[in-house]
DNA sequence: ATGACTACGTA
DNA sequence: CGTACGTAGTCATC
């Protein structure tokens, strides 16, 4: 086959195409109406077209770097080290041009832990040897080495991207003098500054030209450094680390994993409707009209006649509506050899709907009649093994509980698993998921719409989404948030999905009385606030309340916010220290009493009609891994105050059971930073049994432990708690009110006595800026970027979170395998006592009749081993016939 | 109605 | 100048 009949890849580096552009066209020409800076999208799209026109490639795909760190910064943390923070104009440009791509139909790459160079590479490889013309377009000087007879290279002039230099063999061969394989080897020699790669002095070009053609490789110059003569001999043998480094780290990798080929990369009908909107957005009215012209003139406008001319790989499969026997042999057939379902609910407001399902090539919708005898099959098939994908499985669980189906076989949440490889905030929604991940758009009825312009799509569409989805997640997961999500994260669901259902009895007397009281104190306290300055206020707004204290009352400013001056409790107790004022008192009362019936009225409006609140959690509503509860949100109950423990006794057992269990872990999070740290001090505190702050109070104050003062233990407890939110000493001078010497001077005797914590802490920090990433104890993940910024505030926030994230993160994973463990228990000693809430370190149960003495040896055993720590894990249990009172 | 801001409850 | 959350009120904006 010649060249022009072979079909033509066009592989695109995203980052320095579009780093490229943004150099070339002028930034402040380029601003939407947002504020946005669009230039290096609009220099991008611009070539883009040019070369969709000029190469007319049948296959197409832009990679993008996930961040600035891969394998090669964690061979040699300076690689591109040289290279400053990208220039704040070009923030934001890079997730617009994915959208815009994607938009556009044009599938994006990017790979954790390599660089965009690296797909190049890889695709190139597959695409040469599967018979495509092949062309990469970069910026990077590195790609020269793909360049073969099959591998063309478009690299960009000086002058910005609208003129591309064709880098074919022979062109390499007469630019270098050298085969193009063997560029890298003269670029390890000579260095390259932009990649922050120091070569060998005295060594440019031309020199290393000689050697490679003589020698071949820098293995084989270096084996023969001894033969060279003169000053560059001598240089290359004291430097020759340098050019071996410099070769390990610009060979490409070829071989990395992906999600598609090159066959799946076929250019595909540009989706008008998104085109106009995010070019709409971009304000990109010329380049819009440009596309839509081209895109028309090749037929590549969808609902054009070239429509269906989507890849085998992205054809929605037809959806077939089906009851009785067929069904049952359906899913035979699909669950065969163990392959994954997807399946979605479809539930309206009176309950299941019916049933999407799907498999790779196939999707099924099936309509929901409860009690229907011929649903035997679908209830079997629920309730096995078979491994089944779904995308936010626990709302289904519910209604599937509801409706009276167990459902077995959790095998993938794509919104887990969303969450674990992007815990800081990603799509939401399985629409989202779809656009994120695919790069596909799932239609969408809009609500407000009364007869609305798209059919939504069937259950088992959205199920073979899931699927699709789930299988590119599962290539981009790396193995420790795999192993979290299948032995963690996907068994929990059901466990929360339960304790949802359970809910927990709330005594509505007990609630409605203290809301009388605490109304009554609420009121008096404003009356006499009011009569305090004469006139009344709104309490509860601060831009009032400054107007009457620092206008009116005339005290000193507090520390400014945003809006003005703080009115917060801490700013009002150092006010009434400096200016007393029984307007305060009177308003910090009012505040108090407000808050609580707040709270108060807020719980009272959860109470559903089996007289309990059913909470909902979120498991991925936090970046550290712990869950979150709202609607209402129950773990954030009162405890430290007297009034707000009497919320708390509402919480009764149900009916039919005797009483709570709550179990706590003790300091479990100092543990985790024992553990972690291996720090002798601090494990021997644990083991010893002693009183933590007493212990290390001793150590830092050189006395007893009887000796430590209630004085010495306040400050040492402070300053152990602080750790792990990287208090500062000025932090801890202020909460303690202390001179910020004499905070400094704790910190200082502290870390003399436990230096490995210090040690472990920065150590934290550290690896995360080399990785770009923290992990817990079992592998979860969370991702930081600003570990590097050179903005101080960004910078620190982004150590104090990181050196946070592991400590926080493992006390949850921990928390959330004793639950699951627990759970398993309950279940397999037939047990009717039941869990009911988790609030971060602690466990509330509801304990059926006769069954504590079961319950708690169960509790204790599994929240106890739940880890195995180089310290032991303390677990505090509780019983009474309330919250309140079943705390210890 | 929606969002920013302030404030405050928990671990 | 201490991490992680959710809720609610005010106020400005749509």
């Amino acid at each position: 086959m010649s060249d022009s009949e072979k079909p033509t890849l066009l592989i695109i580096d995203g980052h320095s195409l579009a780093f490229r552009a943004f150099y070339a066209l002028p930034v402040d020409s380029f601003v939407n109406r947002e504020g946005q800076h669009t230039n290096a999208i609009h220099g991008f799209i611009a070539m883009l077209i040019m070369l969709l026109t000029r190469e007319n490639p049948s296959h197409i795909a832009v990679a993008f770097d996930i961040s600035r760190y891969s394998f090669r910064t964690r061979d040699y943390p300076e690689y591109k080290g040289t290279r400053g923070d990208t220039p704040p104009e070009f923030g934001g440009q890079i997730p617009l041009l994915e959208e815009a791509l994607h938009a556009m139909n044009i599938t994006t790459l990017s790979k954790e832990d390599f660089e965009a160079d690296d797909i190049l590479a890889t695709l190139a490889k597959q695409g040469a040897a599967e018979g495509y013309r092949v062309l990469v377009v970069s910026g990077d000087r590195d790609t020269i080495q793909l360049v073969n007879d099959d591998v063309t290279l478009l690299y960009p002039q000086v002058r910005g991207v609208s003129e591309l230099k064709r880098y074919d063999r022979e062109a390499v061969l007469e630019r270098y003098g050298i085969e193009p394989y063997q560029y890298p080897e003269i670029a390890a020699l000579v260095g390259e500054t932009s990649d922050n790669l120091t070569g060998i002095d005295k060594v440019g070009e031309k020199t290393a030209v000689k050697w490679v053609q003589q020698y071949g490789t820098v293995d084989e110059i270096v084996a023969h450094a001894d033969e060279i003569k003169g000053v560059v001999g001598e240089k290359l043998r004291e430097q020759k680390e340098n050019a071996l480094r410099n070769r390990r780290l610009n060979k490409l990798i070829d071989d990395v994993e992906l999600p598609v080929g090159p066959a799946d990369l076929e250019r595909r009908p540009i989706n008008e409707q998104a085109v106009r909107d995010i070019f709409g957005r971009l304000q990109f009215k010329t380049l819009l009209e440009r596309l839509l012209k081209t895109a028309e003139a090749e037929g590549q406008l969808e609902g054009s006649v070239a429509d269906g001319v989507s890849s085998a790989a992205t054809a929605i499969p037809p959806v077939r509506t089906m009851i009785d026997e067929e069904l049952a042999l359906w899913l035979a057939r699909a669950s065969a050899d163990g392959k994954p379902v997807g399946v979605q609910v479809e539930r309206g407001h009176l309950g299941i709907t019916g049933f999407g399902l799907a498999t790779q090539d196939d999707s099924a919708y099936v309509p929901w009649a409860p009690g229907r005898p011929d649903y035997t099959a679908l209830e079997e098939w629920l309730s096995s093994s078979a491994p089944k994908y779904f995308f936010h499985a626990k709302p289904q669980f519910k209604a599937l509980s509801r409706a009276g189906l167990v459902v077995d076989g959790l095998a993938f949440d794509t919104r887990l698993a969303g969450w674990l490889l992007r815990p800081g905030g990603g799509p939401q929604t399985l629409a989202e998921q779809v656009y994120d991940v695919l790069g596909e758009s799932l239609p969408q009825s809009d609500p407000n719409q009364l007869v609305p312009l798209t059919e939504p799509v069937s259950a088992a569409t959205e199920a073979w989404y899931v699927l699709r989805i789930a299988e590119a997640q599962s290539i981009a997961i790396d193995e420790g948030s795999r192993r979290v999500l299948d032995e963690i994260e996907l068994p929990l669901v059901a466990v929360l999905a339960e304790m949802e259902l359970t809910g927990v009895t709330v005594n509505a007397e007990v609630l409605a009385r203290l809301r009388g009281e605490l109304t009554d104190k609420a009121n008096d306290y404003a009356a006499r606030a009011y009569a305090e300055i004469g006139h009344e206020v709104n309490l509860g707004s601060p831009k009032q309340l400054q107007q009457v204290l620092f206008d009116e009352l005339q005290m000193p400013k507090t520390r400014s916010t945003k809006t003005g001056y703080s009115t917060d409790a801490a700013s009002l107790a150092d006010l009434q220290e400096q200016n007393p004022h029984p307007f305060l008192d009177l308003l910090l009362q009012h505040r108090d009493a407000s808050k609580l019936r707040q709270i108060i009225e807020t719980l009272e409006r959860g109470v559903e009609a089996d007289g309990r609140i059913h909470t909902t959690y979120d498991q991925t509503g936090t970046t550290t891994g712990r869950i979150s509860s709202n609607d209402p949100n129950l773990q954030n109950i009162p405890v430290r105050t007297e009034e707000g423990r009497e919320i708390r006794s509402a919480f009764e057992h149900g009916e039919d059971f005797e009483s709570l269990l709550t179990a706590d872990y003790s300091q479990i999070e100092m543990r985790i930073m024992a553990h972690l740290s291996e720090d002798a001090g601090l494990i021997e505190a644990f083991k010893s049994g002693e009183d933590l702050h007493r212990f290390v109070g001793a150590r830092i104050f050189g006395v007893t432990p009887a000796e430590v003062t209630p004085a010495m233990r306040t400050k040492v407890k402070a300053m152990s708690y602080g750790l792990a939110y990287g208090l500062s000493a000025f932090g801890l001078s202020k909460q303690l009110r202390i001179e910020t010497s004499e905070a400094r001077q704790l910190m200082t005797d502290y870390f003399t006595r436990f230096g490995a914590v210090r040690d472990y802490l920065r150590n934290v920090v550290e690896q995360a800026r080399v990785d770009g990433y923290t992990e817990t104890i079992f592998g979860r993940r969370r991702p930081f970027a600003d570990l590097t910024s050179t903005n101080r505030v960004l910078r620190d926030n982004a150590e104090r979170a990181a050196l946070n994230a592991p400590i926080q993160g493992s006390a949850a994973d921990i928390l959330k395998i004793a639950m699951l463990n627990i759970s398993a228990d309950l279940i397999d000693q037939s047990l009717n006592s039941r869990m009911l809430l988790q609030v971060h370190d602690e466990l509330i149960f509801e304990v059926a009749p006769g069954e504590w003495d079961a319950l708690e040896a169960i509790v204790r055993n599994r929240m106890a081993t739940a880890a195995e720590l180089r310290v032991p894990l303390d677990v505090q249990v509780g019983r009474g016939a309330n919250w309140d009172d079943a705390a210890h």
